[in-house]
DNA sequence: ATGAAAGCGCTAACAT
DNA sequence: ATGTTAGCGCTTTCAT
């Protein structure tokens, strides 16, 4: 910094001016401090600076997993709205596991990040307490709650449940279930049942049906469950999947065994995969709003980073039903 | 850290050297810096560390999206294995663009990281100059190249799209082509296709068939692309498809027209993504070591820390063909 | 609007 | 094996 200080003609506090804060430098300077960075392709050091102003242009994100598409398209979209403002992301993943997230969390907070967001609302108590009292941005997303710790951005998982039973009697159906996978790791998805579950009850006054396996969705687990439920009810003709990975994973399942969907069963999933939409049958599901989620954090925080008096919000994106044929 | 120094009744150097290089520290001040840690649950400033040492403990990894699980897995891979050693991943996403690497490359460099990571040998010269001359470890990956920066980790397109070729000719198939979507910017699709024309080629000496369309690899360009192929040639009895997505529409578009397969038209495409192996038709495809690459990556940047010495190899993870019933 | 000066909290020679 | 010391390259008061 002092070479280009001297390369301008000005002084270092001039150059960290006309970098961090160019409204406070003349124009005169500020282009001749431009000219040096060009010509010089001069990159700040960013630990001189984060150590100087004790804090970073990063964001700390921890997601349950990125393999799933689902917190990729978040992250992505979060990243390509905060980075053309200098801020970086740190990334982590969790796997679903509370410790890890504390030990990322605790990792995370060594760089001095401007923020910090995390998946749903429930955490070890270790990470509240490192949480608490920080005097940055921390936002929660993918899940709405009352006692946040901060600010959360997401949509009601319980109501996705509900509407997916609404949909599936409005079409019909009068004997549905949930099917799942591992929904003990994943608190949204057990939402999702818990949702399904109360609406069924209210609608119908008999004790619903669900079926979950212990292994975590995939296509296979699809089958996996679907096939177990078929066997303990064979009567169904309808069902929710918690994600449409098993959802595809059954619609398989029916084409090897010669059950026609939706006449013998309707079917609606969770997530909006892009193969649901051109499958055969394509697939009714419920769209959460994945790179919404990111681009309102990223924009509540940029927000934040400018008027530290905000924060505390409960932001409802809401999610959309998506009937295709399958239902 | 000088809090920790008085609390364990050391000097500050030894709290340093007790985090940084263990054994350089007798056992009994050692326990008394751990204890001392653990007592004020201290997290060391990582700006700090980072600006004397003037190296971090980062590895800035850029790969073209995220959404893409390929990469995901990869990069999942690598976190695993690097978190361990208290490596912290950066990770950016280039969007295929040689552009957006080489402003996340500069950015990365900022943070002054052990490492860096790319995706492909092909990059923008500004990305190299920014590159070479730096004495930190870069490895490209998933592409193997002979001008490489320093390490390559990956293995031969080219040798996947021969492969895929010659499959389909064992299965008895004469008349087979090959679709793609968006291999422009793609250069190992690029490549994947070459392949499989040069072996086309050699084979058969007549002129090979392709059919690519413009846009992103994607189920629905998968439908797209095969029913335009299928429109110039419909003597096809084959396809390899340079992503399994691509192929996944292809199958859908079948059971929509009613064309079987394998008995009309055999198919294989690339990725091993999950659900090809639990449709109807379950689906050949051809298995690139995704986690494999990412546990190399990290595995080498390991080794190289703790010896600069080495460097410059050339590692070839070779790949898989997975016959299954498309084929 | 600009410059001078004092650290930010560590690491790594160097000395012991 | 441990302590002393001198920065690392910025940001941010404070003074002008």
């Amino acid at each position: 910094m002092s070479d280009i200080a001297q390369l301008a003609g000005v002084s270092a506090s001039t150059v960290s001016r006309a970098l961090r804060n160019p409204e406070a430098v003349s124009d005169a300077l500020r282009a001749k401090v431009n000219a040096a960075i060009e010509q010089t392709g001069y990159v700040p050091n960013r630990m001189a600076g984060g150590l100087a102003a004790s804090r970073t242009r990063t964001v700390g994100v921890i997601v349950p997993s990125l393999i799933n598409t689902f917190f990729a398209a978040t992250v992505e979209a979060m990243a390509d709205r905060l980075e053309p403002h200098g801020y970086q992301l740190m990334v982590g993943t969790s796997g679903y596991s509370p410790e890890r997230e504390e030990a990322l969390a605790t990792s995370f907070l060594s760089w001095l990040p401007s923020a910090m967001v995390l998946t749903g609302t429930h955490h070890a108590r270790g990470t509240l307490k490192r949480l608490v009292g920080l005097d940055i941005p921390i936002v929660e997303m993918w899940e709405l709650g009352d006692n946040a710790l901060d600010t959360t951005i997401g949509f009601s998982h319980r109501d996705v449940g509900r509407e997916a039973a609404q949909h599936l009697f409005e079409r019909g159906r009068r004997r549905i279930a949930f099917a799942g996978a591992a929904i003990d790791e994943d608190r949204r998805a057990w939402q999702r049942r818990e949702g399904f579950l109360d609406a069924v009850r209210a609608t119908q006054h008999q004790s619903p049906i669900s079926h979950v396996i212990p292994q975590r969705a995939s296509v296979e687990a699809g089958a996996v469950v679907f096939r177990e439920l078929l066997e303990m009810h064979p009567e169904i003709d309808g069902a929710f999947f918690s994600n449409d990975a098993l959802m595809l994973g059954a619609m398989f399942e029916c084409q090897r065994r010669g059950i026609t969907v939706p006449q013998q069963i309707a079917m609606i999933g969770f997530g909006d995969l892009d193969y649901g939409a051109w499958s055969s049958p394509r697939l009714s599901t419920i769209r959460p709003p994945r790179r919404e989620i990111g681009l309102a954090v990223a924009d509540h925080l940029l927000k934040r980073f400018n008027d530290s008096s905000a924060g505390g919000e409960v932001i409802d994106l809401g999610f959309q039903l998506v009937p295709r044929e399958s239902s």
